[in-house]
DNA sequence: ATTTAGCACTCTATTAAGGAGATTGCCAAT
DNA sequence: ATTGGCAATCTCCTTAATAGAGTGCTAAAT
């Protein structure tokens, strides 16, 4: 194979042709077709030979001898790097966005359920979101409240403005006492740290605290994974269906190791954990991610912000999908997720 | 088509190994394969008179003129009534459903997300489960909490123990008297009715009290829908793997139909609750829910108890199931659930 | 030097035809 | 009441033939 080099501009253009009628109809695409849909002015045959050209470069492929060329991940990843034109939005589509954030006071979890939901409808692809990282929120105060026999609640505030709730269970009755210190305790010696760092080091933070030790237990027995809950993001996903019918999925075994990957979640959540550093966008495609089941597919995706805290919107869709279109929208809807969330910081609505 | 009538012994017998064999292999059944492999001692010839009888009866049906019988939904629901037999569990089985409960403490949540998927994998269908209704609980105890400016968490107890809280929002601060205030007068007038009962009436309950009006609008307030998040008890589901691989679902837009069907949740939902009023075994088929994405299908379905408040499990599979072993299953599952929730009632872990 | 036309070659997808196989319904024999 | 025999029906699979699309190469044209 030849290195790759910068293309000229009718390989450029050829590759961009290319690629766009291929997302237009999963079918490979010929020399013919794109000297004649889009009046290149060259003929067939020189198509042909800057075509092999892109080939010899890995950028382009060709199911077998007799068929067109359809793009490789690399060449999809050479076109959205390098040739890719802005899409704007159109106005319907920013308004269906804004639609969501207009229509009173939600959680934040079912926002995050309509985003997911919206952007699965408008991109006719499968859209995901996952709900701020609680772990990453400055704790700004604990309170813990007896609610009944054995009973407590811990409420925890993060900078944001973000707040949780967990239920405890203590064996016996714990003295309002005890309690109060315990959370006199707590924020002393908590306050300021973020909920992740809290979680890895709170065995050693609460030492000879003079508290009560079974109210210390409950915090730091690992048996009571009492933190597990908060760690994960919630993570939504809407649209399967139009996944399920595009022709990548054709194939009756690659669609049920799609459908189990879509469901386990935790494996899908890592990867979007893993993407989503930045508030820009980001895209992975196919086996850029090593994940098997969704090596025909790719990832538009971008951070937003809830106040400190950040988690991840995007679309995933086979790799053949219309890539300009897609970043403009998820950006879109990052940016107003951002603002929403910022503006009202905490809603009211269903805590969790 | 004649109408139903007492089934003969032999037509017993036929129509329970025409569909024990069908359950088996989803190919239409012929009258040689029941002489031959179920040995009733028969000839074909006499076991097509009886198929011919069973189907002017509607109880089974030809796909086509030289194809053997497959059963009919009325079919199922006469196996279902009249001629299941008791499959007990295997060993294996009931430890693999008590092995959840045994393994230390976890929130509601955690265990029916572990039911349903433990009923999806050793049923090899979709297993589901929805949380208990909060909305049938016994309010024992509502408590006020301020946890920073404008923000309040409200506790509420109900009689089996389980606990919820929700986050409200004001505009601006409440003095602590006020909050007082208003807590005493929910517990006054609100204790020992059911949420779902609160939920409608109050309105009505919170007049002339005295308290704070921009409190009482929090509860009040159509616009602030502060109970619709108690309402619904969350579903699970998992499988969906299982049952795409069923040759029910070789027609692509069937498939679509169906995940589009558990994917919005709420029709199913609405389903789910209609059937679950009791605690048995409840079996629904095919085409007697008027659900058209699941006209193959059947439910089997069995409501459990955490404390008083109900939820359901069960397992959705195509109509072609075998349904002694799935209600055995689900049975249990739904006796241990409800042992495990009550034993315990309300675990540590994360309240939501 | 670049582009193009021409052409043999390769591979796929579609259609048609021909059985093979399964099962039924019915009739006559048991 | 049951059974064996048999023509009729319908699906499914295999094979063969054909049409179509596209390539790569070579030689001619620009």
């Amino acid at each position: 194979m030849k290195a790759f080099k910068n293309l000229s501009e009718r390989e450029r253009e050829v590759l961009q042709n290319l690629i766009d009628h291929y997302i237009q109809t999963a079918d490979p695409v010929g020399s013919r077709i794109i000297a004649n849909k889009y009046r290149m002015g060259l003929s067939p045959a020189t198509i042909r030979n800057t075509m092999q050209d892109l080939e010899e470069m890995g950028l382009i492929s060709q199911p077998h001898t007799s068929a067109g060329r359809v793009p490789t991940d690399f060449g999809y990843r050479v076109f959205v790097d390098m040739l890719l034109k802005q899409e704007p939005l159109t106005d319907a589509e920013k308004a269906k966005i804004n639609s969501m954030y207009a229509e009173g006071r939600k959680g934040v979890d079912a926002v995050l359920s309509q985003t997911s939901k919206i952007l699965g409808d408008i991109t006719s692809q499968l859209g995901i979101s996952v709900a701020p990282k609680f772990d990453e929120g400055v704790l700004t105060k604990m309170t813990l409240i007896p609610v009944s026999e054995g009973k407590i609640i811990m409420i925890i505030t993060v900078k944001s403005g973000l707040i949780k709730s967990i239920l405890m269970e203590v064996e016996s009755d714990i003295s309002p006492n005890d309690l109060m210190q315990m959370e006199f305790v707590l924020n002393e010696r908590l306050a300021g740290l973020t909920l992740g760092h809290i979680r890895k080091t709170i065995s050693e933070r609460l030492h000879d605290t003079g508290c009560s030790p079974k109210l210390i237990k409950l915090f730091v027995d690992p048996e009571i994974d009492l933190w597990t809950g908060l760690e994960d993001g919630k993570l939504h996903i809407t649209g399967t269906d139009n996944l399920i019918s595009q022709p990548e999925f054709a194939d009756r075994s690659k669609l049920t190791e799609f459908v189990k990957f879509l469901e386990d979640r935790a494996e899908l959540m890592e990867l979007l954990e893993s993407k989503s550093l930045g508030e820009g966008i980001v895209i992975t495609i196919g086996s850029e991610s090593s994940i098997a089941p969704i090596q025909n597919c790719s990832l538009v995706t971008s951070g937003y912000r809830a106040g400190k805290l950040s988690g991840t919107v995007g679309v995933i869709g086979p790799t053949r999908m219309p890539y300009s279109r897609l970043i403009s929208i998820v950006e879109y809807t990052a940016k107003s997720l951002t603002k929403a969330l910022s503006e009202s910081k905490g809603k009211n609505g269903k805590e969790d």
